[in-house]
RNA sequence: GGACAUUUAGCUCAGUUGGUUAGAGCGUCGCAUUCACAUUGCGAAGGUCACUGGUUCGAGUCCAGUAAUGUCCACCA
């Protein structure tokens, strides 16, 4: 082996070994079947460390849930993300010199660049799955756009149609005048800008004032809407008054009630443009609701242009060209009031980046309030449902969210949940399969029959196609059968809205089942400052780089390193090299046993065993099952720091240093062999390539991937509990000692060459039988570890004047060191220590003095502390009576 | 405006159902080194657990309020 860890030479030689092996294919596996779906990255460019991270969160469970024995699936996919790719490769043909790329190249051009982009994104990002160790099943590998997953979102779009469920209606949407396409209500980027707001009258005989912050859409008003409640204005309702404000006709404006107009902000009278406000928009539909309808005017145009209705002083001027312009009319027809500024939230295509317009159009929507037929239900009843009660009440079929407070935000999101926008005009998308002809219509998963039908030119919401994900990507025979529901699934919370809630409706709606059973929320990663990794903050950092540094093991288990759900966690060099440090240190702890005889294949008896071993064995013991339980509940992070601690400090630093000592060499066989080949188990879902490597040296033929998880009864010591108890207590006290031998030589600046004298009794035998002179702090770690007796040593009134003392529990240990001993140093040090444990008795007498704790508290509680407290004073008079010797 | 989260050592974070002396890693300082490992080991210093009040025999932990920071949602025109 290689005197330090090299992962370069080894990591894609090793992926290499498992793909071929079969094993990441669920086909070549037996036992229950466990399914994760990967959330597909989307084609726009390469992966970043959240993938990473993602990566590293979904290899760790597969792993763990192979060695199980599972039948594992983790399907890679990809999304072909809709706008957000279009809207990338439009960039990058403008910065070509391509500036107007629909109308330069056409659809069918455009297509051909946006696909040859996606397809070489695509295999940029398999390559780096496969960098980051990520144990997927190839032969299923997906993506959003390809023939299964169309077939799939066909078939699904015709079945909510045929339900009434997708219905296409003229609404305010939202809209991009850049990418000249439709978002939903969550693909908004609310950004806060300074704006005007501006108070002022229709005309001079209007009764009252509105504001607005948008005056040039006050030329398709159609009503004024006041509280009802509002005694000011209680008289005008139903009322309607004819202003002329130069649109193309007079405005007849209604005054109507509405509850949700505050009558205390600006003037408690709000102008109602029904076409350009979905606020306003809803206030139309209630009043025509109610029999009461007034008019929808648009007067901006979807090139963000004023419309003809706006007037012939206004017809295709921008809006902010015709804000000034009739705010110059307000101004000189003396009705503008008042002008003040505000903060103002506004909506940005998250994608195109300007900021939309609301406008009326005729689109595609999914109706979610619409009883779906046969059922009793709606699409939103369907995903409260999957979150509380679980699907049809059944508790089996409910999702459980981690960390659960996401469960509250994704019910309050669902509240509020309007009918979602599917159609975009953008061409980069599955295509919606409706067609026409002349007033006919057809809805379909293929092209009807005939001539003369015509496809909607429109493409769907990506979100529509990447909802069916847990689904679509099961299209192998007894897929879904086999792996629907999946069995977890792991994603951002800001993607919370955006997907979950769209896998959850589509799954639950064309399936009758969940789309998963348990989700996992992690949090985002950001830099050393707490600022989000971005290009544009130029603090990205290249998860491949980091891997050519440091290896990916290293990079896994930096990621997963002190996260917990739901929280962001910060990412730095240091993070990656400590966790380098570390794989490298569990490579020649392994190189050391390796080294050694192991020529043991039986189990040794009992009665042989030290209390080292005892306690080592008993430390792993309980180590498989923390690294376990950390796993199933998904505290990824705890579970590494336990594996790291045993790993360091308790089997590197204590165990092999003491077993250097250890005469048996049958018994240290055993246990080296047997733990470290457990612990590479424990370790590989972690950091897979430096496990592997290392086991591929231990065993020949065998892959540690496919290795069944360690069972804890394996290092059941086969003793009687006290017996076990005697050697664990034993062993910490030896742990004392060596410390304690150590502390004493390194305050006394006593070189490790020189011989050391040490006296030891142990005060419970009451008698001490002095015996023997150890020589040095190995002799010492040699000695104590094959018994308490053997450091009992022989005392001498000579020595024992200059002796040095420290209490460490109940072996007390004299090291005759007279010249290198600060006396005063050593008091102070000692004072210090009653002072901390008598304010330590203190508390105690004051807890244990009270009545009602030993009546309230458990019993085994006022025990402990009986205990604690005699133990305590114990010491205090220990090292007193020492401090008076010391004088 | 609403909701949620965070606040613990210089930094990054743990702290499981309340149990009395609050932990780790990094950093700092000191020390060690023929050893499987300098990608190392040992040790020390460093914290009124944001603040105020409450519940309790007992609060970092539960409750209420305050402050700071962050995130999400939202139709103040």
């Amino acid at each position: 082996m290689e005197k330090a860890y090299e992962p370069k030479k080894i990591e894609d030689k090793i992926y290499e070994t498992w793909e071929q092996s079969g094993f990441f294919n669920p086909d070549n596996l037996t036992g229950d079947p466990y399914s994760i779906m990967m959330p597909p990255p989307n084609v726009t460019g390469v992966l970043h460390l959240g993938h990473a991270l993602e990566n590293s969160l979904m290899d760790i469970m597969a792993r763990y849930q192979r060695m199980q024995g599972k039948k594992v699936l983790l399907l890679p996919g990809t999304d072909h993300a809709a706008i957000a790719t279009q809207a990338k490769v439009e960039k990058v043909l403008a910065s070509q010199g391509i500036k107007n790329p629909r109308q330069e190249l056409g659809r069918d051009k455009l297509l051909e660049k946006i696909r040859e982009y996606a397809e070489n994104s695509k295999a940029t990002i398999l390559s780096q799955i496969k960098k980051m160790g990520t144990s997927c099943d190839w032969s299923r590998l997906s993506y959003t756009f390809d023939e299964a997953r169309s077939q799939t979102v066909n078939e699904v779009f015709s079945k909510m149609y045929n339900d009434g469920l997708i219905y296409r209606g003229y609404r305010v949407i939202n809209w991009s005048v850049k990418g000249q396409s439709t978002c939903s209500d969550d693909e908004l980027v609310h950004v806060e800008r300074p704006a005007k707001l501006y108070t002022f009258k229709y005309g001079p005989a209007f009764p009252m004032s509105i504001a607005t912050t948008r005056p040039e859409t006050k030329l398709g008003d159609t009503a004024v809407a006041v509280n009802p409640k509002d005694e000011r204005y209680a008289q005008y309702i139903g009322q309607t008054f004819t202003v002329e404000v130069g649109a193309l006709k007079p405005l007849a404006i209604k005054i109507i009630a509405d509850e949700s107009i505050d009558p205390q902000f600006g003037t408690g009278a709000v102008g109602v443009t029904p076409a350009h406000s979905p606020v306003d928009f809803l206030m139309y539909e209630k009043q025509k609701a109610q029999n009461n309808p007034i008019e929808l005017i648009p007067v901006i145009d979807q090139l963000g242009k004023m419309t003809e209705n706006a007037g012939p002083n206004y017809v295709g001027l921008t809006v902010e060209e015709a804000r000034a312009r009739f705010l110059d009319w307000l101004k000189s027809n003396n009705l503008l009031e008042k002008e003040e500024d505000i903060a103002q939230n506004v909506g940005t295509s998250d994608r195109f980046g300007d900021v939309v317009e609301a406008l009326p159009m005729v689109q595609w929507f999914v109706d979610v309030n619409k009883t779906i037929p046969g059922k009793n239900k709606t699409l939103k009843d369907l995903i409260r449902e999957a979150v509380t009660t679980g699907h049809n009440g059944d508790q089996n079929q409910k999702i459980k969210i981690t960390p659960d407070r996401f469960e509250k935000v994704s019910l309050d999101w669902i509240d509020n949940l309007r009918d979602w926008c599917i159609s975009r005009q953008i061409w980069w998308g599955h295509r919606i399969p409706v067609w026409y002809k002349g007033s006919e219509i057809y809805c379909g998963t293929k092209s009807p029959e005939g001539e003369g039908w015509e496809q909607d030119p429109d493409t769907l919401d990506t979100w529509f196609s990447s909802g069916m994900w847990t689904f679509s990507t099961l299209d192998k025979k007894d897929d879904l059968k086999t792996f629907h529901p999946t069995s977890w699934m792991q994603m951002g919370y800001e993607i919370l809205f955006l997907w979950m809630v769209r896998m959850i409706l589509m799954s639950t709606y064309h399936l009758d089942q969940i789309p998963f059973l348990d989700v996992y929320i992690h949090g985002m990663l950001r830099d050393e400052k707490g600022q989000k990794f971005s290009k544009s903050s130029g603090n990205n950092v290249d998860p491949l780089e980091v891997i050519e540094k440091y290896g990916t093991d290293a990079l896994r288990l930096s990621l997963i390193s002190g996260i917990t759900p739901g929280n962001d966690s910060k990412f730095y060099d240091e993070k990656v090299e400590s966790a380098r440090n570390f794989c490298n240190k569990l490579w020649n702890i392994s190189r050391y046993i390796l080294s050694s005889d192991l020529e043991n294949e039986t189990k040794p008896e009992v009665k042989i065993l030290r209390s080292s071993d005892v306690w080592i064995i008993e430390k792993f013991s309980s180590l498989i099952e923390s690294t376990g339980q950390g796993l199933e509940k998904y505290q990824f992070s705890q579970a590494a720091e336990r594996l790291v601690e045993f790993t360091r400090n308790d089997l590197a630093d204590w165990y092999l240093e003491v077993a250097k000592f250890e005469s048996n060499k049958e018994v240290k066989a055993w246990v080296l062999k047997n733990i470290l080949q457990d612990l590479l188990k424990l370790w590989h879902p972690f950091i897979p390539f430096v496990t592997e490597t290392i086991w591929s040296g231990m065993n020949e033929s065998k892959l540690l991937l496919i290795e069944k998880w360690p069972e804890r009864n394996k290092y059941s010591s086969g003793m009687e509990d006290w017996q076990r108890d005697n050697h664990l207590l034993h062993f910490n006290k030896v742990k004392e000692v060596i410390s304690a031998i150590r502390n004493i030589r390194l305050e006394n600046k006593i070189d490790i060459k020189n011989k050391i004298t040490v006296i030891a009794r142990i005060p419970e035998s009451g008698n001490p039988a002095f015996k023997s002179v150890i020589e040095d702090e190995q002799e010492i770690i040699k000695k104590l570890r094959t018994g308490v007796e053997d450091i009992q040593v022989e005392i001498s009134n000579e020595i024992l004047e200059n002796a040095y003392f420290a209490p460490v529990g109940d072996v007390n240990i004299y090291v005759p060191f007279a010249g290198a001993i600060d006396k005063v140093a050593e008091k102070q040090r000692f004072e210090k220590e009653v002072a901390n444990l008598e304010k330590y008795i203190s508390g105690l007498e004051r807890t244990l003095g009270n009545t009602d704790f030993v009546k309230k508290a458990p019993q085994a509680v006022v025990d402990k502390e009986k205990k604690n407290l005699k133990d305590a004073q114990d010491k205090v008079k220990e090292i007193k009576g020492y401090l008076e010797n010391l004088r």
